[in-house]
DNA sequence: TTGTATGCGTTATCAT
DNA sequence: ATGATAACGCATACAA
């Protein structure tokens, strides 16, 4: 006695083959390698596809060849334009391929990324993306238990889970706090929020230029946890202020602090570059723009999106070729430090 | 005689069933309907999926239900900073259902987007969120042809696919072009680029209320179909001024253009807002914190992100609320407009 | 409350 | 070059 069954009603492999009149493999085959089925069989069959309006289902196909055509990505957020641009470089590479993006964002919190990797995981992707070098113990055991090229992006490790492309943030922070002491600013302030580990790192490499020069100073460090925004630079900038310690410059950690640290020293009637100077971090459009144009560090994020993709896609196919990328970083001198 | 397959590796539910010696039904149902199986079955169940480290497989859970948790997310862009806000809004609300967001990106392009639903609709999504309410016949077709819950957002139609939640850009865009005429301004310009549908609708909105007021001038009409950007703001400023047209103001398209505009006045000395108005769209948190501030309308994007899950989910649930949901939009008056 | 039998739509394996 | 058949891992329908 038929059982019934839900089924998606939608026309299937066998549907068409009836339709063309063929088996249903040949179908299959037509669709994944139509070298090789001959000419007349294969237009026949893809006449019936066209006319019958066939799709593959995906369910179907990864479960008959236990695997998937899905690339898991994990990133900390889509509203921080540092990441839109990575992500733009991702999608544009995928496109074309027979692969899919699966977009996840853990929100700069451990927790969700390892909720995220453990989903993720248990999806069976054909390979993996994800976002910084340090991870919890049981993140990289996760990411070790995937057989799948993994890459990790926007920083660099002595050691990758498996690739990695990225760039050290200790030295291009180093090399636009150097930019500022060769202008003659002295007091230095460093302002961040959102405080991960490539923050950390960037403070890093502000201090080591600081300390090298015999200018370090605690004080001149602001910092919060909370969230990055043009309005949390303007905020640490006045909290800078406050302290009356003489700031002359601010490196910030990125161009949101930066701009935010403008817009307060014009309500202030502080005079960039002459008084005070700016720089800030990845060289967002806006930088050139601004007025005055705020000094930044280039980040190839596009290129590192674009270009981790391109590596998972070479390793998927066999070709694996460099274990770490580094897309070194560029310091672009504006307005705002230009005296 | 005994095929061989390959299989994933990974513990499958049998696994557990052997492991936890019950059948494999009721392992699917502690997983899915805990509550219809026993307690001491339930935590020998449980203990066993934990020691085995058992993940379901999607595609085959996908396959025997017939359905996916997957909801199918079409957006024009992600570096966009509007969208961003969208997508926030979007994965907020996902979060703690099972459905998964599958995001693709037109970059504004109807041939895209029809490739992009065509695919999608291939996979029997469990809902759609499509951007916009205009669409090319095929894949207004497509999307009739899905018999999921579909919800377009950002804009508002006479007559939804399904359902749809946005606002309407005439009607804020007037509000905007009236704010300005309110304050004195006459020679009011429109700058815009990515000349996209909801462009076109704000444009009417800016036309509309110079009409009314006598002041219409088509040579006040700035547009590109470039890319919208901040560097794009100051270059169509730069051109409306060449133009010697007399503009007093700018109502721009979204705020891209305004900040470009504001920073292109800067550099020119054009005092804002004494002899040159400035409004933008979208009140991007920048808008505020901006010196001088820019006045612009707030167009609730979080929340049509997450209200428009929201929507698909109550639909999904049997539970179908309102077809039509406005959010309206305000107007946000800030130093870039108060004379 | 639990289990049995069956099928979801595709691809891998083997055979012709 | 083409086809028959058996999986893939799970959930549905039905029975007990």
């Amino acid at each position: 006695m038929a059982r019934e069954r839900k089924t998606s009603g939608l026309p299937t492999l066998s549907d068409v083959a009836k339709a063309a009149d063929v088996s249903a493999i040949t179908v299959s085959r037509v669709l994944r390698h139509p070298e090789a089925v001959s000419e007349p069989l294969r237009e026949r069959v893809q006449a019936a596809i066209a006319k019958i309006g066939y799709v593959p289902n995906t369910a179907a196909r990864q479960l008959a060849s236990a695997r998937t055509d899905v690339i898991a990505v994990v990133i900390p957020s889509v509203i921080n334009a540092v990441f839109a641009d990575v992500v733009r470089g991702i999608y544009d590479a995928v496109e074309g391929t027979r692969f899919q993006v699966q977009l996840g964002t853990t929100n700069y919190s451990q927790l969700k990324e390892e909720g995220l990797i453990r989903l993720f995981s248990g999806q069976r992707p054909a390979a993996m993306l994800v976002t910084g070098v340090e991870h919890t113990r049981e993140v990289t055991r996760l990411l070790e238990g995937n057989d799948c090229p993994i890459v990790q992006i926007m920083d660099l490790a002595p050691e990758p889970v498996d690739m990695q492309i990225g760039f050290s943030h200790v030295e291009a922070a180093y090399g636009a706090t150097r930019h500022l002491l060769d202008k003659g600013y002295r007091r230095i302030a460093f302002l961040a929020a959102q405080m991960d580990p490539r923050t950390q790192r960037r403070m890093e490499g502000y201090s080591r230029a600081l300390h090298e020069a015999g200018l370090f100073d605690d004080d001149l460090i602001v910092t919060t946890t909370k969230p990055s925004s043009v309005a949390m630079g303007a905020a640490l900038c006045s909290d800078l202020l406050a302290r009356g310690v003489g700031a002359d410059a601010v490196q910030a950690n990125n161009d949101d602090i930066a701009l935010g640290t403008m817009f307060e020293c014009l309500r202030r009637r502080i005079r960039i570059p002459q008084d005070f100077g700016i720089v800030g971090f990845n060289d967002l459009e806006l930088m050139a723009v601004a007025s005055p144009s705020i000094t930044s560090v280039v980040t190839h994020r596009y290129d590192m999106g674009r270009r981790a993709i391109e590596m998972l896609l070479a390793a998927m196919d066999g070709k694996r070729a460099e274990r770490t990328v580094d897309l070194g970083y560029e310091l672009v001198p504006r307005q705002s430090t230009a005296r």
